[in-house]
RNA sequence: UGGGCUGUAGCCAAGCGGUAAGGCACCAGACUUUGACUCUGGCAUGCGCUAGUUCGAAUCUAGCCAGCCCAG
Protein backbone atom coordinates (compact mmCIF):
# COMPACT_ATOMS: atom_id res chain seq x y z
CA UNK A 1 0.00 0.00 0.00
CA UNK A 2 1.18 3.06 -1.03
CA UNK A 3 -0.66 5.55 0.90
CA UNK A 4 -2.29 6.38 -2.30
CA UNK A 5 -6.08 6.05 -3.69
CA UNK A 6 -5.50 3.47 -5.54
CA UNK A 7 -4.29 0.85 -2.96
CA UNK A 8 -6.48 1.76 -0.63
CA UNK A 9 -9.71 1.14 -2.10
CA UNK A 10 -8.05 -2.23 -3.49
CA UNK A 11 -7.45 -3.04 0.25
CA UNK A 12 -11.11 -1.60 1.03
CA UNK A 13 -12.54 -3.79 -1.65
CA UNK A 14 -11.08 -6.86 -0.12
CA UNK A 15 -12.18 -6.84 3.12
CA UNK A 16 -15.80 -6.12 2.09
CA UNK A 17 -15.41 -8.95 -0.15
CA UNK A 18 -14.70 -11.04 3.04
CA UNK A 19 -11.09 -11.46 2.50
CA UNK A 20 -8.27 -12.00 5.19
CA UNK A 21 -6.18 -8.97 4.43
CA UNK A 22 -3.20 -7.54 5.49
CA UNK A 23 -1.71 -4.25 4.59
CA UNK A 24 1.74 -4.16 3.35
CA UNK A 25 4.05 -1.00 2.71
CA UNK A 26 7.31 -1.12 1.15
CA UNK A 27 9.93 0.85 2.10
CA UNK A 28 11.84 1.09 -1.12
CA UNK A 29 13.85 4.52 -1.19
CA UNK A 30 14.71 7.11 1.31
CA UNK A 31 13.05 10.42 -0.07
CA UNK A 32 10.97 9.05 -2.75
CA UNK A 33 7.27 9.69 -3.14
CA UNK A 34 6.53 6.31 -2.29
CA UNK A 35 8.60 6.28 0.73
CA UNK A 36 8.48 8.64 3.14
CA UNK A 37 6.43 9.62 6.41
CA UNK A 38 3.34 10.63 4.80
CA UNK A 39 3.45 7.29 2.63
CA UNK A 40 3.67 5.16 5.69
CA UNK A 41 0.91 7.40 8.13
CA UNK A 42 -1.91 7.27 5.25
CA UNK A 43 -1.12 3.84 5.01
CA UNK A 44 -1.12 2.94 8.03
CA UNK A 45 -4.33 5.00 8.59
CA UNK A 46 -6.40 3.61 5.95
CA UNK A 47 -5.80 0.30 7.22
CA UNK A 48 -6.94 1.38 10.65
CA UNK A 49 -10.12 2.69 9.55
CA UNK A 50 -10.84 -0.23 7.32
CA UNK A 51 -9.82 -2.38 10.36
CA UNK A 52 -6.68 -4.54 9.08
CA UNK A 53 -3.27 -5.14 10.10
CA UNK A 54 -0.35 -3.17 8.59
CA UNK A 55 3.07 -3.99 7.86
CA UNK A 56 6.05 -2.15 6.75
CA UNK A 57 9.03 -3.84 5.08
CA UNK A 58 12.56 -2.37 4.56
CA UNK A 59 13.39 -3.22 1.31
CA UNK A 60 15.55 -0.39 0.43
CA UNK A 61 18.63 -2.47 -0.35
CA UNK A 62 16.79 -4.28 -2.54
CA UNK A 63 15.00 -2.01 -4.45
CA UNK A 64 18.70 0.10 -4.61
CA UNK A 65 20.21 -3.48 -6.04
CA UNK A 66 17.29 -4.23 -8.75
CA UNK A 67 15.82 -0.82 -9.67
CA UNK A 68 18.13 1.71 -8.80
CA UNK A 69 21.53 -0.11 -10.26
CA UNK A 70 19.49 -1.07 -13.73
CA UNK A 71 18.28 2.71 -13.87
CA UNK A 72 21.48 3.58 -14.23
CA UNK A 73 23.27 1.15 -15.86
CA UNK A 74 20.25 1.62 -18.69
CA UNK A 75 21.60 5.55 -18.82
CA UNK A 76 25.40 4.69 -18.73
CA UNK A 77 24.47 2.36 -21.80
CA UNK A 78 22.24 4.84 -24.15
CA UNK A 79 19.42 3.27 -23.09
CA UNK A 80 16.20 4.37 -21.47
CA UNK A 81 14.41 2.46 -18.95
CA UNK A 82 11.44 1.68 -17.09
CA UNK A 83 12.10 0.77 -13.73
CA UNK A 84 8.30 0.21 -12.72
CA UNK A 85 8.80 -2.76 -14.67
CA UNK A 86 11.67 -3.76 -12.44
CA UNK A 87 9.81 -2.78 -9.21
CA UNK A 88 6.57 -4.85 -10.02
CA UNK A 89 8.78 -7.91 -11.10
CA UNK A 90 11.21 -7.57 -7.99
CA UNK A 91 9.14 -5.74 -5.33
CA UNK A 92 5.79 -6.01 -5.75
CA UNK A 93 5.01 -9.19 -7.23
CA UNK A 94 8.62 -10.81 -5.80
CA UNK A 95 9.66 -9.45 -2.65
CA UNK A 96 5.82 -8.44 -1.91
CA UNK A 97 4.83 -12.40 -2.35
CA UNK A 98 7.38 -14.04 -0.63
CA UNK A 99 6.58 -11.89 2.76
CA UNK A 100 2.81 -13.06 1.76
CA UNK A 101 3.85 -16.79 2.15
CA UNK A 102 5.54 -15.72 5.60
CA UNK A 103 2.04 -14.46 6.73
CA UNK A 104 0.46 -17.17 5.64
CA UNK A 105 -1.59 -15.17 2.62
CA UNK A 106 -2.89 -17.29 -0.41
CA UNK A 107 -3.06 -13.83 -2.62
CA UNK A 108 -0.88 -10.86 -3.15
CA UNK A 109 -3.23 -7.86 -4.62
CA UNK A 110 -1.95 -4.24 -5.75
CA UNK A 111 -4.02 -1.20 -6.50
CA UNK A 112 -2.99 -1.85 -10.52
CA UNK A 113 -5.38 -1.53 -13.42
CA UNK A 114 -4.97 -4.92 -14.60
CA UNK A 115 -6.82 -8.40 -14.56
CA UNK A 116 -5.95 -11.96 -13.72
CA UNK A 117 -8.68 -14.60 -14.92
CA UNK A 118 -8.75 -18.27 -15.02
CA UNK A 119 -8.66 -18.88 -19.06
CA UNK A 120 -10.12 -22.03 -20.49
CA UNK A 121 -8.81 -21.91 -23.57
CA UNK A 122 -5.16 -21.92 -22.64
CA UNK A 123 -6.55 -23.73 -18.84
CA UNK A 124 -4.38 -21.62 -17.12
CA UNK A 125 -4.77 -18.19 -14.94
CA UNK A 126 -3.60 -14.89 -17.34
CA UNK A 127 -2.62 -11.53 -17.13
CA UNK A 128 -5.00 -9.04 -19.10
CA UNK A 129 -6.12 -5.47 -19.30
CA UNK A 130 -8.19 -4.21 -17.16
CA UNK A 131 -11.46 -2.43 -18.20
CA UNK A 132 -9.24 1.06 -17.79
CA UNK A 133 -8.74 1.93 -21.02
CA UNK A 134 -6.33 4.14 -21.08
CA UNK A 135 -5.07 4.12 -17.27
CA UNK A 136 -4.58 0.31 -17.90
CA UNK A 137 -1.18 -1.16 -16.21
CA UNK A 138 -1.17 -4.50 -17.58
CA UNK A 139 1.95 -3.08 -19.90
CA UNK A 140 4.32 -2.92 -16.83
CA UNK A 141 3.18 -6.36 -15.30
CA UNK A 142 4.46 -8.60 -18.16
CA UNK A 143 7.89 -9.58 -16.33
CA UNK A 144 5.87 -10.59 -13.37
CA UNK A 145 6.69 -14.44 -12.84
CA UNK A 146 4.54 -16.12 -14.76
CA UNK A 147 3.30 -18.74 -12.18
CA UNK A 148 2.55 -15.71 -9.88
CA UNK A 149 -0.76 -14.59 -11.85
CA UNK A 150 -3.24 -17.27 -10.28
CA UNK A 151 -2.02 -16.12 -6.73
CA UNK A 152 -2.89 -11.88 -7.71
CA UNK A 153 -5.66 -10.22 -7.23
CA UNK A 154 -6.47 -7.05 -8.48
CA UNK A 155 -9.79 -5.50 -7.02
CA UNK A 156 -9.73 -2.33 -9.88
CA UNK A 157 -9.42 -4.51 -12.62
CA UNK A 158 -13.24 -3.83 -13.70
CA UNK A 159 -13.73 -0.36 -12.99
CA UNK A 160 -13.38 2.20 -15.84
CA UNK A 161 -12.07 5.21 -14.20
CA UNK A 162 -10.50 6.66 -11.35
CA UNK A 163 -13.15 8.94 -10.64
CA UNK A 164 -15.14 5.64 -9.40
CA UNK A 165 -11.99 4.91 -7.14
CA UNK A 166 -12.40 7.90 -5.66
CA UNK A 167 -15.78 8.00 -5.41
CA UNK A 168 -15.47 4.86 -3.70
CA UNK A 169 -12.86 6.22 -1.21
CA UNK A 170 -15.06 8.99 -0.48
CA UNK A 171 -18.09 7.03 0.11
CA UNK A 172 -15.88 5.01 2.93
CA UNK A 173 -14.33 8.69 4.24
CA UNK A 174 -11.31 7.22 3.70
CA UNK A 175 -8.76 10.40 4.01
CA UNK A 176 -6.66 9.99 1.11
CA UNK A 177 -9.91 10.12 -1.04
CA UNK A 178 -9.00 13.34 -2.87
CA UNK A 179 -4.68 12.77 -2.57
CA UNK A 180 -3.47 13.42 -6.13
CA UNK A 181 -2.01 10.83 -8.52
CA UNK A 182 1.43 9.87 -8.65
CA UNK A 183 3.61 10.85 -11.39
CA UNK A 184 7.02 11.04 -12.00
CA UNK A 185 9.51 8.10 -10.85
CA UNK A 186 9.08 7.17 -7.36
CA UNK A 187 12.65 7.71 -6.88
CA UNK A 188 12.96 10.67 -8.86
CA UNK A 189 10.07 12.89 -6.89
CA UNK A 190 10.58 16.29 -9.03
CA UNK A 191 10.99 14.46 -12.11
CA UNK A 192 14.63 15.65 -12.60
CA UNK A 193 16.07 12.24 -13.03
CA UNK A 194 19.19 13.83 -14.89
CA UNK A 195 20.45 15.35 -11.46
CA UNK A 196 19.70 12.19 -9.74
CA UNK A 197 21.92 10.37 -12.09
CA UNK A 198 24.60 12.92 -11.61
CA UNK A 199 24.35 12.91 -7.59
CA UNK A 200 23.74 8.81 -7.51
CA UNK A 201 25.92 7.55 -9.82
CA UNK A 202 29.32 7.68 -11.93
CA UNK A 203 27.58 9.34 -14.97
CA UNK A 204 28.84 13.22 -15.07
CA UNK A 205 27.74 15.74 -17.78
CA UNK A 206 30.13 14.74 -21.03
CA UNK A 207 29.42 17.08 -23.60
CA UNK A 208 29.49 15.74 -27.52
CA UNK A 209 28.48 16.93 -31.04
CA UNK A 210 25.01 16.49 -32.27
CA UNK A 211 25.38 15.06 -35.48
CA UNK A 212 23.33 14.84 -38.72
CA UNK A 213 22.60 10.78 -40.06
CA UNK A 214 25.20 12.05 -42.85
CA UNK A 215 27.62 13.17 -39.71
CA UNK A 216 27.35 16.84 -40.35
CA UNK A 217 28.14 18.56 -36.87
CA UNK A 218 24.63 20.37 -35.79
CA UNK A 219 25.24 21.02 -32.57
CA UNK A 220 26.33 20.14 -28.66
CA UNK A 221 24.89 17.83 -26.57
CA UNK A 222 25.20 17.68 -22.54
CA UNK A 223 25.51 14.01 -21.95
CA UNK A 224 23.83 11.25 -23.72
CA UNK A 225 21.61 10.13 -20.75
CA UNK A 226 19.86 13.62 -21.32
CA UNK A 227 18.33 12.08 -24.80
CA UNK A 228 16.14 9.14 -25.53
CA UNK A 229 14.97 8.33 -28.84
CA UNK A 230 12.02 10.33 -30.56
CA UNK A 231 13.13 13.74 -27.84
CA UNK A 232 12.54 16.75 -29.80
CA UNK A 233 13.02 18.95 -27.02
CA UNK A 234 16.48 20.69 -25.37
CA UNK A 235 18.44 20.17 -28.60
CA UNK A 236 18.93 23.78 -28.82
CA UNK A 237 19.46 23.03 -32.47
CA UNK A 238 17.64 25.47 -35.12
CA UNK A 239 16.86 23.87 -38.39
CA UNK A 240 13.90 23.78 -41.49
CA UNK A 241 12.24 21.34 -39.47
CA UNK A 242 11.95 19.66 -36.06
CA UNK A 243 14.77 17.07 -35.40
CA UNK A 244 14.69 14.64 -33.32
CA UNK A 245 16.61 12.37 -31.60
CA UNK A 246 17.20 8.98 -34.04
CA UNK A 247 19.80 7.32 -32.00
CA UNK A 248 22.92 7.97 -29.50
CA UNK A 249 26.54 6.77 -30.00
CA UNK A 250 28.27 5.86 -27.15
CA UNK A 251 31.75 5.30 -28.87
CA UNK A 252 31.63 8.58 -30.44
CA UNK A 253 29.49 10.24 -27.42
CA UNK A 254 26.83 11.45 -30.44
CA UNK A 255 23.31 12.34 -30.36
CA UNK A 256 22.63 11.40 -33.51
CA UNK A 257 19.27 13.63 -34.57
CA UNK A 258 16.88 13.89 -38.13
CA UNK A 259 13.76 14.79 -38.96
CA UNK A 260 10.88 12.77 -38.04
CA UNK A 261 10.05 10.42 -40.96
CA UNK A 262 13.40 9.14 -40.13
CA UNK A 263 12.16 8.10 -36.67
CA UNK A 264 9.93 5.07 -37.90
CA UNK A 265 10.72 1.41 -37.79
CA UNK A 266 9.08 -1.35 -38.93
CA UNK A 267 11.40 -4.55 -37.43
CA UNK A 268 12.79 -4.88 -34.33
CA UNK A 269 14.04 -7.06 -31.60
CA UNK A 270 13.66 -7.45 -27.80
CA UNK A 271 15.46 -9.56 -25.26
CA UNK A 272 15.04 -10.16 -21.54
CA UNK A 273 11.83 -12.31 -22.74
CA UNK A 274 9.06 -13.31 -20.79
CA UNK A 275 6.30 -15.03 -21.86
CA UNK A 276 3.24 -15.45 -19.41
CA UNK A 277 1.10 -17.49 -21.71
CA UNK A 278 3.37 -20.33 -23.45
CA UNK A 279 6.79 -21.53 -22.62
CA UNK A 280 7.74 -20.76 -26.12
CA UNK A 281 6.69 -19.32 -29.39
CA UNK A 282 6.72 -21.27 -32.20
CA UNK A 283 6.17 -20.31 -35.86
CA UNK A 284 5.15 -16.76 -36.23
CA UNK A 285 2.54 -15.32 -34.00
CA UNK A 286 0.02 -13.12 -34.63
CA UNK A 287 -0.24 -9.91 -31.70
CA UNK A 288 -0.94 -6.43 -31.02
CA UNK A 289 2.31 -4.91 -29.33
CA UNK A 290 2.65 -1.92 -26.85
CA UNK A 291 6.61 -0.46 -27.33
CA UNK A 292 5.78 1.94 -24.63
CA UNK A 293 3.55 3.21 -22.03
CA UNK A 294 1.59 5.36 -23.82
CA UNK A 295 1.03 4.37 -27.46
CA UNK A 296 -1.39 2.85 -29.08
CA UNK A 297 -2.04 -1.16 -29.77
CA UNK A 298 0.27 -2.01 -33.09
CA UNK A 299 -0.54 -5.16 -35.14
CA UNK A 300 2.50 -6.98 -35.57
CA UNK A 301 4.04 -10.63 -36.21
CA UNK A 302 5.96 -12.03 -33.54
CA UNK A 303 9.01 -14.90 -33.85
CA UNK A 304 10.75 -16.10 -31.09
CA UNK A 305 14.60 -16.76 -32.16
CA UNK A 306 16.68 -18.70 -28.76
CA UNK A 307 16.14 -15.75 -25.76
CA UNK A 308 14.78 -13.25 -28.16
CA UNK A 309 11.74 -12.22 -30.28
CA UNK A 310 11.20 -10.40 -33.40
CA UNK A 311 9.08 -8.39 -33.95
CA UNK A 312 7.92 -7.49 -37.67
CA UNK A 313 4.98 -4.65 -37.51
CA UNK A 314 2.51 -4.41 -40.30
CA UNK A 315 2.91 -0.51 -40.16
CA UNK A 316 5.96 1.44 -39.13
CA UNK A 317 6.20 2.53 -36.15
CA UNK A 318 7.86 5.86 -34.54
CA UNK A 319 10.52 6.35 -31.89
CA UNK A 320 10.81 2.30 -30.82
CA UNK A 321 13.38 3.26 -28.24
CA UNK A 322 15.88 0.93 -26.58
CA UNK A 323 14.99 0.06 -23.14
CA UNK A 324 11.62 0.10 -23.49
CA UNK A 325 9.33 -2.54 -22.65
CA UNK A 326 7.29 -4.45 -26.31
CA UNK A 327 4.38 -6.20 -24.74
CA UNK A 328 2.29 -8.38 -26.73
CA UNK A 329 -1.43 -9.25 -26.34
CA UNK A 330 -3.67 -11.95 -28.07
CA UNK A 331 -7.17 -9.89 -27.68
CA UNK A 332 -6.93 -8.56 -23.68
CA UNK A 333 -4.38 -11.27 -22.84
CA UNK A 334 -0.70 -10.34 -21.94
CA UNK A 335 0.94 -13.07 -24.49
CA UNK A 336 4.19 -11.61 -22.49
CA UNK A 337 7.01 -9.20 -23.03
CA UNK A 338 10.85 -8.30 -23.61
CA UNK A 339 13.23 -5.43 -23.75
CA UNK A 340 13.51 -3.62 -27.11
CA UNK A 341 17.20 -4.12 -28.20
C1' U B 1 41.18 51.15 -53.24
C1' G B 2 37.40 50.34 -57.23
C1' G B 3 32.91 47.15 -58.69
C1' G B 4 28.85 44.03 -57.01
C1' C B 5 25.73 41.94 -53.17
C1' U B 6 23.66 41.69 -48.28
C1' G B 7 22.03 43.59 -43.36
C1' U B 8 14.24 41.91 -40.36
C1' A B 9 13.94 38.08 -33.08
C1' G B 10 18.87 33.49 -30.43
C1' C B 11 19.01 30.90 -35.83
C1' C B 12 16.69 30.73 -40.73
C1' A B 13 13.30 33.65 -43.36
C1' A B 14 8.63 36.27 -45.85
C1' G B 15 7.60 41.12 -46.93
C1' C B 16 9.12 45.26 -52.13
C1' G B 17 4.69 52.28 -49.70
C1' G B 18 -0.67 50.98 -45.88
C1' U B 19 0.78 49.93 -40.29
C1' A B 20 6.17 43.21 -39.00
C1' A B 21 3.98 35.90 -42.19
C1' G B 22 6.08 31.37 -41.08
C1' G B 23 9.67 27.64 -39.40
C1' C B 24 13.47 26.24 -35.82
C1' A B 25 15.08 27.28 -30.85
C1' C B 26 13.40 28.90 -26.16
C1' C B 27 9.64 29.74 -22.10
C1' A B 28 4.83 28.63 -19.65
C1' G B 29 0.64 25.57 -19.13
C1' A B 30 -2.23 20.88 -20.44
C1' C B 31 -1.65 15.59 -21.00
C1' U B 32 1.23 11.54 -18.28
C1' U B 33 2.01 6.46 -12.08
C1' U B 34 9.01 5.87 -16.73
C1' G B 35 11.99 8.89 -20.24
C1' A B 36 9.74 10.95 -24.44
C1' C B 37 6.00 12.41 -28.03
C1' U B 38 1.62 15.51 -28.56
C1' C B 39 -1.57 19.78 -27.66
C1' U B 40 -2.49 24.98 -26.18
C1' G B 41 -0.44 29.65 -25.21
C1' G B 42 3.83 33.20 -25.09
C1' C B 43 7.96 35.15 -27.86
C1' A B 44 10.51 42.32 -32.72
C1' U B 45 6.15 49.52 -30.57
C1' G B 46 10.16 47.39 -34.31
C1' C B 47 13.21 45.76 -39.66
C1' G B 48 22.18 47.93 -39.33
C1' C B 49 22.51 53.56 -38.03
C1' U B 50 21.17 58.69 -39.19
C1' A B 51 18.61 62.14 -41.95
C1' G B 52 14.97 63.00 -45.81
C1' U B 53 10.43 62.24 -49.24
C1' U B 54 5.20 60.89 -47.82
C1' C B 55 -1.14 61.40 -44.73
C1' G B 56 1.67 56.87 -43.92
C1' A B 57 8.44 53.88 -44.74
C1' A B 58 11.17 47.43 -43.18
C1' U B 59 9.71 48.83 -48.10
C1' C B 60 11.60 55.11 -51.89
C1' U B 61 16.16 58.73 -51.55
C1' A B 62 21.01 60.27 -49.41
C1' G B 63 25.04 59.60 -46.17
C1' C B 64 27.39 56.48 -42.76
C1' C B 65 28.55 51.56 -40.50
C1' A B 66 29.19 46.19 -40.81
C1' G B 67 29.72 41.51 -43.46
C1' C B 68 30.42 38.68 -48.03
C1' C B 69 32.10 38.14 -53.18
C1' C B 70 34.93 39.82 -57.54
C1' A B 71 38.98 42.81 -59.28
C1' G B 72 44.06 44.57 -58.00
Amino acid sequence: MSGGVDSSVSALLLKEKGYDVIGTTLELYAGSSCCNMETYIDAKNVCNEIGIPHFTYDCKELFKKHIICDFIDCYANCKTPNPCIECNKYMKFGFMYEKAQELGCNYIATGHYAKTEYSKEYKRWVLKKSKAGKKDQSYVLWNIPKDLIEHVIFPLSDFETKDEIRNIASKYKLKVANKPDSEDICFVPDGNYKKFLEENSNIKPKEGNIVNSKGEILGKHTGLYNYTIGQRKGLRVSYKVPLFVLGLSKEKNEVIVGEEKELYKKEIMVNDINLLLTEKIDNWQEVEVKTRYSSKLAKAKIRQEQNEIRIIFDEMQRAITPGQSAVFYIGDIVLGGGKIK
